[in-house]
DNA sequence: CAGTATCCTCGCAGATACTG
DNA sequence: CAGTATCTGCGAGGATACTG
């Protein structure tokens, strides 16, 4: 039997339970561009009605997104991220760019960061020593950190 | 019905396809901790010998993994990540960095990332602008890039 | 427009047994 | 040890109709 993601001491399988769903991150991905209403998620994804439902909900149970009434006349609700689901771009930004990179090929990205007060790119996410020097993927290296369970050290070990 | 995740023109859809499954975040962080083995994935992802062998399969085939036989007196086979696998880091650092802040609490990272040579943590994922300095989720914008749809473009505007 | 409420289907995942 | 082969279920996701 498969255990809940949530039942894991590791911090990946907790985030994989909130977002590890085939269509949530192209919510996401589609929030982070501005969509905001149902309906607009709707027709963007091709998602059928009542999964769309279940995964905003799923969202916002995590407070990830926020349903807000934003109706001038009559009501109409808004999905909007927010802090905790804003600090999510750095996951979205990390697919896309692992994608334009080896799936893609450069110079095709749908979505570009930028700085908002400027509107200038910025650039993507990466892994930096302490001095703020970026770090190439072949010289980078892992080890448990402090909530490593004895299991994971063992093995760790022994590689 | 719902289109392949590769029919999108769309890196992060792409990035999804390779790795969306449930199974495969695990297994990656799993291998960037040093499991080569098939019975080490096994045993520590609790995960049946099917859905293992397809999963595995599934990563040497997008290139992620690759199986070599490092046997020394009859066959073992080790999975290992190739240098397209590798480049994963800054995903998995993302997610796991996420978990740590919202889901988990700081302290608890059973993952670190280190610097090869001297074993030092070195400082996670961020997004910078080009000077080097990070910014804060609340002051990142997007908008679409190169390879945006129409369709991405129109409801950009619209926000 | 933004959902509920049903029904249905297909495939992922688990369990188990077997093999070189 | 590292899988393949088979059987089975269950639930995610889809289609459609209905509602305030």
């Amino acid at each position: 039997m498969r255990r809940s993601l949530g039942d894991w001491n590791c911090s990946v399988a907790r985030t994989l339970e909130v977002l590890g769903d085939g269509w949530t991150m192209l919510i996401l991905r589609d929030a982070f561009l501005g969509t905001r209403r149902f309906a607009d998620f709707e027709a963007a994804l091709g998602i059928s009605k009542n999964i769309l439902t279940k995964r905003l909900q799923h969202l916002v149970d995590h407070g990830v997104m926020e349903k807000v009434d934003a109706g001038v006349h009559g009501t109409r609700f808004e999905y909007l991220l927010t802090r905790k689901g804003k600090d999510l771009l750095t996951v979205v930004t990390a697919l896309r760019q692992w994608g334009d990179r080896w799936e893609f090929g450069p110079g095709n990205e749908p979505i570009l960061v930028v700085d908002q007060a400027t509107g200038d790119p910025i650039e993507p996410v990466r892994i930096r020593r302490v001095d703020g020097t970026p770090v190439p993927s072949r010289d980078l290296g892992v080890r448990p950190g402090p909530g490593a369970s004895e299991d994971t050290l063992r093995r760790f070990q022994e590689r």
